[in-house]
DNA sequence: AGTTTCATATGG
DNA sequence: CTCGCCATATGAAACT
């Protein structure tokens, strides 16, 4: 382990460590940080640092990967959360004032209170100082360490921590990687997508912004006359709730499902102008101009920025793409994506984490679904759907009741981890997921009329909270595995969302990049669940364009 | 005029 | 009495 602190020059001093976190060699003094490190990498050593987000976009953009490394402030904030301690500051040099008693410096409170993924560049070039000035900042990188270290092992799990660590550390480097390499996004063909959608792009701007493009003009205008209503927006659900009332159709939303139950003439061309509306609006020609450069989309990626671990993004609906425009996602000419998804993952974890054998019976073939419904439903594999989902949600009522029943009692195992999950939450309690994430504690602000509305609500997402988490971590360690097995290839990781992931690579590399991805789940169970009979199977498509994958 | 909330869409 | 989880993003509407 080699801990790092970079100057405002490009250098920096790099100081080896022990496993244990104590020096192992002297310091070094370097006038090339990037270089340096670059060099020293290829000896694979785990790097310390304060944080991915502060130093490794610097490190890209200077050319440089680094294998793996510890983030202290994503450790920070697990061990934290683990205690309880959900809320206080996680940054390194936070960590370091509470473990000698000292205040938070007041830059690092504003660190703090920044969004995360905003706040580059405070460790490399100009900006504060990221650490406290009055002690060397590599002892305080390695008392920190050292200190996490000791708590990590104090866990009921100290190898599921260190493992979930890990994955994260590794998720916060692909992270960065992935909005420094960007999604190859075709412009010619999105625009052929939106012409043939919308209809020629309006050169005219109004005052409020551009000016909507035919087809949609078109719709409103029919919309308008439908209802009688000259000059109706249909984008305001005031303005067209009053203009159905008027035809005699009153409507509590706008909604589309709502809109689909009114029998008028205008509910298609409504429903065809909203989806429309919306692609234009989310994902059209200003959404390019914004977020396209140079034949790439490049979001920014927050990884565990979700409290169940998920990756968040900030800034152009990276995790929304819809379907519609996904086409616009090409390989460069000789290049394909390998689009791989993990089908069914989150009842496939349920039957993991539960060691439900009958489930996981189930969740060893390639639909569980459809085992399950084989197995208890009678067939019917909607059903079966039904209820694990309404299982897994905490849903009581409505259609799925009868199959949620059928669950319960053939499924006891499984039904009594997401009992317990949402007992612990109704009753103020904390849930952990399968490697150790813990759930925010309730925010305390229910009065007493709602107490029990509120519990009910709580104990849904403590429910929901121990599978969503593991999911995530199982495609946290998914990610990072495969990221480790395409090393030496040109392949580059190009988007990930929840449970899909799209490599980028030659066509060439494709058959190695489906076997890495192979390799890469079956190692990610194992790590995780040891000996389980339950699957992770990979949907993988190999294509020139996103479209075609599903 | 600027900021916050609401309504509605998208994704998993 | 009600009752399905986690998100981001847009424009309209409401508010300061």
């Amino acid at each position: 382990m080699i801990a790092v602190v970079a100057d405002s020059s490009g250098g920096g001093v790099l100081r080896p460590l022990d496993e244990t976190g104590h020096p192992s060699g002297p310091d070094e003094h370097v006038a090339d940080l990037a270089a340096a490190m670059a060099a020293r990498d290829a000896t694979r050593p785990r790097w310390l640092w304060a944080a991915v987000d502060q130093v490794y976009p610097r490190l890209l953009e200077a050319g440089v990967r680094v294998h793996r490394c510890h983030d202290l402030e994503l450790a920070e904030a697990l061990l934290l959360a683990y205690d309880g301690r959900y809320g206080e500051p996680r940054s390194a040099a936070a960590a370091y004032a509470r473990l000698t008693g000292t205040p938070v410096p007041a830059d690092q409170a504003a660190r703090q209170a920044q969004p995360p993924g905003d706040r580059q560049g405070t460790l490399f070039g100009d900006g504060p100082a990221p650490i406290v000035a009055d002690i060397p900042q590599l002892d305080l990188l390695a008392a920190v360490y050292r200190d996490q270290r000791t708590r990590l092992a104090a866990g009921e799990h100290p190898a599921r921590m260190r493992l979930l660590i890990a994955a994260e550390s590794a998720s916060a480097l692909i992270a960065a990687e992935m909005g420094h390499t960007g999604l190859p996004w075709d412009a010619a063909a999105h625009d052929e997508i939106l012409t043939s959608l919308l209809g020629e792009p309006s050169a005219v701007r109004s005052r409020t912004g551009l000016t909507p493009p035919r087809r949609l003009a078109e719709l409103s205008a029919r919309i308008a006359e439908l209802l009688d209503a000259p000059g109706l927006h249909p984008d305001s659900p005031a303005e067209v709730r009053k203009a159905l009332r008027r035809a005699g159709h009153d409507v509590p939303n706008t909604r589309s499902w709502v809109l689909k139950q009114v029998d008028h003439p205008v509910i298609p061309v409504l429903l065809e102008y909203k989806e429309l509306y919306r692609i234009w609006t989310a994902h059209g020609w200003s959404w390019r101009e914004q977020w396209v450069q140079q034949g790439r989309f490049r979001p920014a990626y927050v990884p565990a920025g979700v409290v169940s671990g998920r990756w968040a993004t900030r800034g152009g609906g990276a995790l929304q793409i819809p379907k519609a425009v996904r086409g616009a996602v090409r390989a460069a000419p000789g290049w394909r994506l390998v689009v791989a998804d993990a089908g069914q993952l989150e009842p496939r974890i349920l039957a993991a984490v539960s060691a439900d054998t009958r489930l996981a019976r189930a969740a060893g073939t390639g639909d569980l679904y459809a085992a399950l419904a084989a197995d208890s439903f009678k067939g019917d594999r909607a059903a079966a759907k039904l209820a694990l989902l309404g299982a897994m949600y905490g849903q009581t009522g409505g259609a799925a009741a009868p199959a949620i029943a059928v669950l319960r009692g053939s499924y006891p195992r499984a039904w009594a981890y997401v009992e317990a999950a949402a007992r612990a939450g109704e009753t103020g309690g904390l849930v952990r997921s399968w490697l150790g994430r813990t759930c925010p504690p309730s925010a305390l602000e229910s009065s007493w009329a709602d107490e029990g509305a509120s519990g009910r609500s709580r104990g849904r997402f403590t429910r929901n909270f121990v599978i969503q988490a593991t999911a995530a971590e199982w495609a946290a360690t998914l990610l990072a595995t495969l990221r480790t097995r395409l090393w030496d290839s040109a392949a580059e990781l190009v988007f990930f969302q929840h449970d899909e992931v799209i490599v980028h690579c030659p066509v060439a590399e494709a058959e190695q990049v489906v076997s890495a991805l192979e390799d890469a789940a079956t190692a990610t169970a194992e790590m995780l669940f040891g000996q389980s009979p339950v699957r992770f199977p990979l949907t993988i498509a190999v294509t020139t364009s996103y479209a075609e994958a599903k």
